[in-house]
DNA sequence: TTGCATTTGTGCAATTCAGCACAACACGCA
DNA sequence: TGCGTGTTGTGCTGAATTGCACAAATGCAA
């Protein structure tokens, strides 16, 4: 499963949108589906879908269409979310709590296995199920000890940029931030963010 | 303040992220910037930064820079953020207790204002400071009593489409959906996605 | 078998988006 | 004043992205 990096980031942020399309259509009760089905459910061109997915093999049937289970496994494989996933927690305020409680990232392969904080307070504290906040100076050893290679940070904005290059340093190499800032990062480090707000106000500009 | 729609969504969709960058720099101490600096803190181009902002007028002074605080203002008036917006909450379990009592929101001039569930056990009950939880079955009189332009969705998946629908027959135009599913919308009614494993599925692509 | 209705995968065209490069302007300093 | 440095706003060019349109393939029904 070899994908150069000459697949536009565009097209990978499409796939697990695609995934989770097929996942509802599964669930619905469809075993089968078309690019046209797809895009009217999502808004989004049939070509396009067909092109997008086109650049990692010919999943479709022609006449057909897609056998949903199929494309699903193979979203899963190039996405590699077909495996568990290992996930570290920074942040353990009421945002980190509220995230450790959510149950949707593991119900979907990433599993939250270790939660920092830098309040000695909360250090030893649990956390949901048999999860115990440890101490931020013993975050570098922890996440090099198990080879974690995603983290989420939810401290504050002043903290983030400094917890993220903590994390870089010890391995991590994709970093989920809620933290209401950018972050600058060295090349082959990835970042996301999540900001509701941002979404709030991309929004309330078209409101007469 | 009359701009039309042949603004690019993508230039609108970064407005945003630059005021959040200059808040931040205003708290630094900060009076004054450049294209320059701002695209080096989010790693966009200095030219970009100029021409989305060009789309607006000029708010800049050439061998000067943009002095923050009247850019701020500028930016804040053109995505309408210049207000204080009243947002509804649907779903009050766990996900939708921890946005309620997320003090972000309102700290950025999104003010929410009632919460509903269709649990007969939850309506009446007490959420943060000063709200209840009211029955789903008044939620149109209210929002439109209230002329309530923005929601927030934190139901599960299966109930999502039906709570939007209700939502937009009651007058709301803009969703922020943290359900895992596309809703689909009429012309008009925006909508905003917030599913973080969707971001952490973008992410694990490219990790080896 | 033949014909028809579907649907994929893709070459090509059109559109959208990003970046370069520079004239015009601003400021500070000698 | 005159010069050097710095920065904006923008026309133009190139790149990236999307959408069209069709050949090839599939399945079904007559």
């Amino acid at each position: 499963m070899a994908f150069n990096s000459n697949i536009p980031d565009i097209v990978i942020g499409r796939l697990p949108i695609y995934l989770r399309a097929l996942n509802r259509l599964a669930q619905e009760g469809h075993e089968v589906t078309s690019s046209h089905e797809l895009g009217k459910r999502l808004g989004i061109s049939s070509a396009q879908i067909r092109k997008d997915l086109s650049h990692f093999g010919g999943f479709g049937k022609q006449g057909t269409g897609y056998q949903i289970s199929y494309l699903e496994e193979k979203l899963r494989q190039v996405l590699q979310v077909n495996r568990e996933w290992e996930v570290a927690l920074v942040g353990v305020g009421d945002l980190g709590t509220a995230i450790a409680h959510y149950r949707g990232f593991a119900d979907r392969g990433f599993h939250i296995c270790c939660l920092f904080d830098n309040d000695p307070q909360k250090v030893g504290k649990k956390v949901g199920e048999g999860l115990v906040i440890q101490s931020i100076d013993d975050m570098p050893n922890v996440i090099k000890k198990n080879n974690i290679q995603i983290a989420m940070i939810a401290v504050n904005a002043e903290h983030a940029q400094e917890v993220a290059d903590q994390l870089i340093a010890a391995g991590v190499r994709a970093i989920l931030n809620y933290a209401p800032i950018n972050l600058n990062v060295p090349e082959g480090v990835h970042v996301q963010y999540i900001d509701p707000v941002l979404h709030l106000q991309r929004m309330t500009f078209y409101l007469k």
